[in-house]
Order: C-alpha cells, then sequence, then structure tokens
DNA sequence: ATCTATTTATAATA
DNA sequence: TTATTATAAATAGAT
C-alpha cells in the first residue's frame, strides 16, 4: 500500500517476507482491536507464522473462552447456546450490568466535561449526576472567589489605612510652609488640599 | 479513517456501529488473508457480534484445525484441565475485576475534573469566566433534563388514561356480570374493585 | 527503527 | 447492504 502496489502473492524475498509479517501482523491486531471496541464485539485472533510461532490477540482476554463459545455456538444451534448465560449465578450477571452502567455514566459525563457538551445522549440519572457534579464545582469556585475577593479587600484597606496617614502627614507639613510662606509673602495657599477620599465598596 | 477520525471508543449510535461492524468486519477479514497469503502463515479470526452471531475466517480452511494446533502449542497441559470448568466463572470474573478497574479509573478522572482541582492559582477574571461557564453547563443540562422529563410525564399520563379507560370498561362489564349472577345465584361480587389510582408527582 | 509517498480503509451519508 | 467520496490510516520501499 505504498511506494507501489502489492501483488498478492506469497513474497518470495524472506527478509522483505518477515519485515512485511512483522508489520501486517501488528496492523491486523489493531484492527481487531479497534473494531472490537467500537462495535462492542467479541474477537479472536490466531496467527501461526511460517516457522509455527504463535501470535494471538483474544479481546474479552481469554482465548479459552472464546474458543468454547465459539465451539458452542457453532456446532449446536440453539440448545447449549444459552446454557453459559444461565450457569452464571444472577447476581453476578446483576453486578457485571450495573458496572457497566456506571461506567457509562461516568464515561458520559466525563466525555462532557472534556469538551464535548453533547448530552442528547445522556439518560436522566446521568445528567442528575452531571449537574450536582457541576454545582459542586461552581460552589468551590465561588468559594475560592470570595477568599480572593476578601484578601483584595484586606489589601486595599490596608493601603487606604496608609494613603490616609500618607496624607495627614503631608498636610500637616503643607500647613506648617504655609505659615512660614506668609512670613516672607502674600502667596495664597488653598486651605484645603488633598485630602484623599477613598471609600471602598464592594458587592458580592 | 474518513471524513473525521474517530475516538477509540464504542460508538453509540446503533445505526453507525452497525454500518461500521459491517465494514471493519469485512476488513479485518480482508487483511487477515493478505496476511496469510504474501507471508506464508496461517491465521483463524473469530468475530462474535453484540448479539453473539460468529463471523470467522481460517486461513487453511479449517477452524478446528487451527484451534487445535493452537491447544496443542499454547496451552500448558495443566492450564487446560481447568479451562472447562472454571472457564465460565474465570471470565465473568475477569470481567467484574476490569469494570471496576474501569469505574476507579474513571472515577479518579472526575474527581480531578470537579473537586480536587487546583484552582488557587486562578485570578478572579478566569475564575468569574469559569463559573459562568459551568452555570451555562449547569443550566444545558437542567432543560435537557427538564425535557425528558416531560417527555417520561407525557407518556405516563397516557398510560394513566389508558389504563383508566379500560379500568372503566372492566368494571361495567364486571358491574352486568354481577347482576346476571345476581339473578341465577347469591354469589357476592365486590362492588369497588379495580379502580387504578396513579397520582404522578413530580418534582423539579 | 524511522521516514514518506502511496495505496487502502473507512466515516459520514444517502 | 451497497455506493460514494473526502480523509484518516496503513504500509512498501528505502534509509
Amino acid at each position: 500500500m505504498a511506494r507501489g502496489k502489492v501483488q498478492m502473492r506469497r513474497i518470495e524475498n524472506p527478509v522483505h517476507r518477515q519485515v512485511t509479517f512483522c508489520k501486517r501482523r501488528m496492523g491486523l491486531l489493531k484492527k481487531a482491536k479497534e473494531l472490537s471496541v467500537l462495535c462492542d464485539a467479541d474477537i479472536g485472533v490466531i496467527v501461526f507464522s511460517p516457522h509455527g510461532k504463535i501470535y494471538e490477540l483474544a479481546t474479552n482476554g481469554n482465548m479459552q473462552g472464546l474458543i468454547e463459545r465459539y465451539k458452542n455456538k457453532s456446532n449446536l444451534p440453539e440448545a447449549q447456546a444459552e446454557s453459559n448465560e444461565q450457569n452464571i449465578p444472577q447476581v453476578i450477571q446483576q453486578d457485571v450490568l450495573l458496572l457497566r452502567q456506571e461506567v457509562d455514566l461516568l464515561q458520559n459525563s466525563l466525555r462532557y466535561m472534556y469538551g464535548e457538551r453533547d448530552i442528547s445522549h445522556m439518560n436522566l440519572g446521568e445528567l442528575q449526576s452531571l449537574e450536582s457534579n457541576l454545582e459542586v464545582w461552581v460552589n468551590n469556585i465561588r468559594s475560592t472567589k470570595m477568599q480572593l475577593m476578601s484578601r483584595e479587600i484586606e489589601m486595599l484597606k490596608n493601603k487606604e489605612g496608609i494613603l490616609k496617614a500618607a496624607n495627614d502627614i503631608l498636610q500637616e507639613r503643607i500647613i506648617a510652609q504655609t505659615s512660614i510662606m506668609d512670613v516672607g509673602c502674600n502667596m495664597m495657599i488653598p486651605q484645603v488640599p488633598f485630602q484623599l477620599t477613598t471609600e471602598s465598596n464592594y458587592y458580592f
């Protein structure tokens, strides 16, 4: 599939054949995994190299089980087919079902959180849970915001105090200078000068 | 692999999933054949659809033989002995284990997303914007939830109506029968029988 | 192994 | 399922 298309027959050059075997084997197993995940299928793949080495994949993690299932279903049309299912204790089946639901819920929530804002596929319970989680988050943010703002107010109040003090000092100096200058000349200096009025009002 | 790349997770849309299953299944079997021909390998592929239908390929034309060869080469003698008896429980146990792990992983991710996020480094503006974003999300979710609930209520009300009508009819019949029977014998029939009381109260 | 020019596979859609 | 087509993936050949 690249740099020239390939004929569908055994590759004679042993080196090429080995390289291709390695690459395509990986590709095949990858494709099998993808099909399994995307379409919720159970897949088993067994590959015997020309030298008899085995490479395998069972997407449910158990080739034996898959082979048993294959034998059951392909040999006996209906009878034994469901025996597997029925032998499993119901409790376990329920466990699996509940866990699957939980996984679905969590996956949907995460998918939503990470940017896919499409919630049309979620059911009521999932939405409920997502909503309350978001509310927790909003509350966290609000409380952090509040802390930040409190700190800022504190800082501003400090500044205000400092500035007021500085202002008082400056005013005193000016009064002093004015009386000195009044002695030497008649220049007019305003008497109510640089009073800062810093009212800090914050609304939450 | 076309018209947009695909996330490696179960396709939720059943139509898409079915189409993809069909296409990728063909693709997988084709790849298996190619690998077999090009590299002189023996390959077996077994695919179980979500509904339990089997699709298979054995490049040597004999899946049974391939399976035997697999068992001989890959299984240690003891491992096979257990396989028949404990196979099913093992598979299920593994399923449960895997699902539990998955739930843990997802819960951790969500915990990070919701609760243990480090927002201490964010400034006021960032927090403000995050907060309003979250509020939009929450509102989206609430409105979707509301729609779902409305639909459900609609459905339930319809059901209620139908049931009530059916009930009325049944009651009339019973009354009719009762009077007929009263003529023939003295059997007592309860007079206030099967009235359904389906009050639907929903809290938002 | 790693790098690309190409060939294939296939997602969305009808 | 099949057909179409724009794009994503796989991979042949070379390094």
